[in-house]
Parts: structure tokens; C-alpha cells; sequence
DNA sequence: CTTGACACAGAACAGGCGTTCGGTTATGAT
DNA sequence: ATCATAACCGAACGCCTGTTCTGTGTCAAG
């Protein structure tokens, strides 16, 4: 039987991966071997080769065999400053929103994602806990939230006043954006375009707070 | 009087700029000193590193210097996949939106600026020559566009039709942004609104394009 | 004409760096 | 016990690369 640490990636290349990727924020550019080693507690250089040859086989970085430092991380590991937030499905007004699970951060066979410069992301949302939903249909309307637009998602349940929720309005069976505050007696579900009435909910809980939106990107998309 | 070409940059530092942010995008990775002769038709490494340090001097890259490749384009020279695009001002309805000046690129004492993924972009606008207006008050709500929000444009003084364009409608004294159709004897002006209706414009020049709308960012900022 | 800057070439140097190879130790399977 | 394998060490090799130094030609100012 391999009980044997083997399988997947241990301790060791934790540690190394998480100084590569602190290195490069510091000086630019990736470490060198030997630099790798000094910092990971590993004596020779063909050790660290040694690790380096297992990330890259299990798809944690890429090299750049025979070049001086040639070696980067890849999938949605952070690249220089930005961030790779996954598109985990569609939002509409008549489906519940896709939620993240634990996986769909590990694996990144990315069927979909978006970059995000991490210097537009709201103070430290350096999380690589977001996700991404790509709207469907005309009905955010109400939130200045149009077809098309991809909105970006912190998993929460919970929000304070002032913050863009989403929420699933279990008894009208609806998704939807709205500006979040509490209320002596419930909640106050405002939409964003100011000429629009708010939604009122008691305080029993009919309504379910999925994420708070910490973005909103509209691109104008057209065959140039 | 100093009529040489010393002042500023010249041919051969763009032709090396290109390159390296060619090389950049090709190989995930900086060129070497030599790679840069080769491909630039200088034959010495002394006569690259000269022109590096000026390049650097001069603010268009940073070096590392004694590292192997250990050079990076600062700016808004797209950095691995990455693009500066500045910030140049308001637009609101009340006034003319400020227009790039070529100077406006070329320096980056970058007032304000934000970083935009290429992967975001639509088909190849890897043009440098993208800017960015942050969007004060309520008066372009009709165009699903937010007080707050981060129009990025393309300066164009044409659309084709299906373009979201912002345009400055002389006689009204007023900026808005619009869906762009041509019509039989004018122009139509279509909010993103589908409730909203559309503005008529005669033939007659009353409308002045001043950039094709290329994305919409919207940060839901708050102190969290 | 002389002077000095600028643009450039070429060669040599020295250190950085990835690679490789022979060897050692521990661990689990048979 | 034996044996294969994974984890690891150390040193040597050699290319790659940035740096530096000497030298050449050009062009404009004095």
C-alpha cells in the first residue's frame, strides 16, 4: 500500500511554492535554484531541481528549462498582481445562483475564468475566494446590472448595511442585487437605480444571502 | 544647439521596447542582453546595455541589475498581461469629457490609473492608446452606468452601428453615453435601458463622437 | 582644427546558474 | 532479510549572461 507521502504534493513543495511566489511579489522576478534551496532548507541544488520538476509534472509551474530563473506559477495562483477568479455559472432572476464549492478553487481545469487586476480589487480582497457569474437576461436591471455583465462574487451569508448582496428570495423563487440594510423589523433590499422602489422583507428569514458583489465588469463586446 | 536626436527617445529604443515586450508575450519571460542585439541588429552587448540604461534612465523599463533577464517594462507598457490604462478625468452630463493628448501616454507619472487584464479585453484593443474617465453623478443611469463607475474608452471620432459611444451633444450642452445606430437621416442614440427611449439626432454635425465605450468597471467599494 | 559628446564594436572576464552524476539514507513492499 | 524506490547530498561541469575596458568613427560647438 503507498501510505507514502507521494501522492499529490507535500510539505516540502508547499513551502517552496509559497516562496516563489513571495519572492517573485518582492523582487520581480522568480528565484533561482540555489535561492530556492537557502530559504527552503534544502542543501543541494539538485534538490530543489528535484521539486521543481514535480511541480511542474503536477502542474503547479511552468519552467523555462536551461534559462536563468525560468519558472512561473500558473493556474490561478496569483501572477504578478493579478488574480484569476473563476466563472462558476450564470445568475438570473428564476435560478438559484451556482455556489462555490471547495473544488472549484483547487482544480484549475479553468473552463472559465477572469483576470482581475488585484490593484481595482476593494481593499485586500486578496482572497483567492471569489468567484465570478455571468448575468443572464434583462431582470438586474434595477441594479444597473445589464445582460452580458460579469459580476464578481465574495461567498457570504452575512452583510453589513451598504453592501451589494446577492439574495435568493426563497418565496418569490428569485435571484437578485440589491443594496443590503438591516431595519428595526427586517430588511431593506435596495436596488441601485435610485428611481426604483425598495424591497421590504420581515425578519423572518425568506431571505438568503449568497455573496456579497465586490465588482461589476461590462465589456462592449463587438467584432471590431 | 543640440539638434541631435539625443533628446527623448529614439527609433532604436522603440525598436528595443518592441522587442522586449515581444519576447515578453512569446516566451513568458525577458529576453537576454544578447537575445535583444540579435533581433535589433546590434552586434555588442556593451551597445544594448547602453541603450538598457538609458531606457531605464529615462523611466520606460526597471533592471535588475547582475540578474540573469532581469529587466521589466514599468508603465503603462503592458506588463505580462497586463494593461495601464490612465485615469484622465470625470464624465458627467454637464461637461465635455477630457480628451487624451499625446502626452497623456507617453508620460506616466501616472496621477491615477487602473490595471485591466488583456484577457478582459475585447478582440486585440492591446493598443496603448485606451483611457479611462470615472463616471460623477446620477446622469448616465439610463445607460446602466453608475456614479462611481469606470468607463474605459477608445478615442475614435467614428462608430459603426451596435457601438456604445460617448458623445457630446453641442446643443444640449451635455455628455452621454448611448448605443450608436445610423439611420436613414440622422443618427440614433439608444440608452442601454431597454425602457428608456432613444434620442433622435438630424443629420446636421449636433453630434460629436469622442470615444467608442470599451468596458464598464464598477467597484463596490466599502470599508470592510 | 581641436575638443568632447555620442553612438557603436569587439573582446575578455567573472560570476551566476541549470544540469548531471555518483553516492547515501530511509522507507515500504515482498 | 532483501530490494526497489523515493528523498537527499555534494561536487564538478560548462554554458549563459551581465559587466567592463579599449578603441573607432561621427558630428557639432568653440
Amino acid at each position: 500500500m503507498m501510505v507514502r507521502k507521494s501522492k499529490g504534493i507535500g510539505e516540502r513543495h508547499q513551502k517552496i511554492l509559497g516562496f516563489i511566489e513571495a519572492y517573485q511579489r518582492e523582487h520581480k522576478h522568480p528565484p533561482s535554484i540555489r535561492e530556492i534551496g537557502e530559504h527552503c532548507d534544502i542543501s543541494s541544488t539538485s534538490v530543489v531541481n528535484y521539486y521543481l520538476d514535480q511541480l511542474e509534472k503536477n502542474g503547479y509551474l511552468e519552467r523555462d528549462r536551461k534559462i536563468s530563473r525560468g519558472m512561473r506559477l500558473t493556474g490561478n495562483t496569483p501572477l504578478g498582481d493579478m488574480l484569476r477568479v473563476p466563472v462558476l455559472g450564470v445568475i438570473q432572476a428564476g435560478e438559484p445562483i451556482p455556489v462555490p464549492s471547495n473544488a472549484d478553487f483547487g482544480s484549475f481545469t479553468s473552463e472559465d475564468s477572469v483576470e482581475i487586476a488585484t490593484s481595482l480589487m476593494p481593499a485586500k480582497e486578496k482572497g483567492r475566494e471569489l468567484f465570478a457569474l455571468k448575468v443572464q437576461g434583462d431582470s438586474m436591471i434595477d441594479a444597473m446590472v445589464n445582460d452580458g455583465d460579469i459580476v464578481i462574487l465574495k461567498p457570504s451569508q452575512e452583510a453589513r448595511n451598504g453592501d451589494m448582496v446577492a439574495v435568493w428570495l426563497s418565496d418569490r423563487n428569485e435571484t437578485t442585487l440589491k443594496y443590503f440594510y438591516k431595519e428595526k423589523d427586517g430588511y431593506r433590499l435596495q436596488p441601485a437605480n435610485p428611481t426604483m422602489k425598495p424591497i421590504m422583507v420581515k425578519k423572518n428569514e425568506q431571505v438568503e444571502i449568497k455573496g456579497k458583489v465586490v465588482m461589476v465588469i461590462r465589456k462592449m463586446d463587438r467584432l471590431n
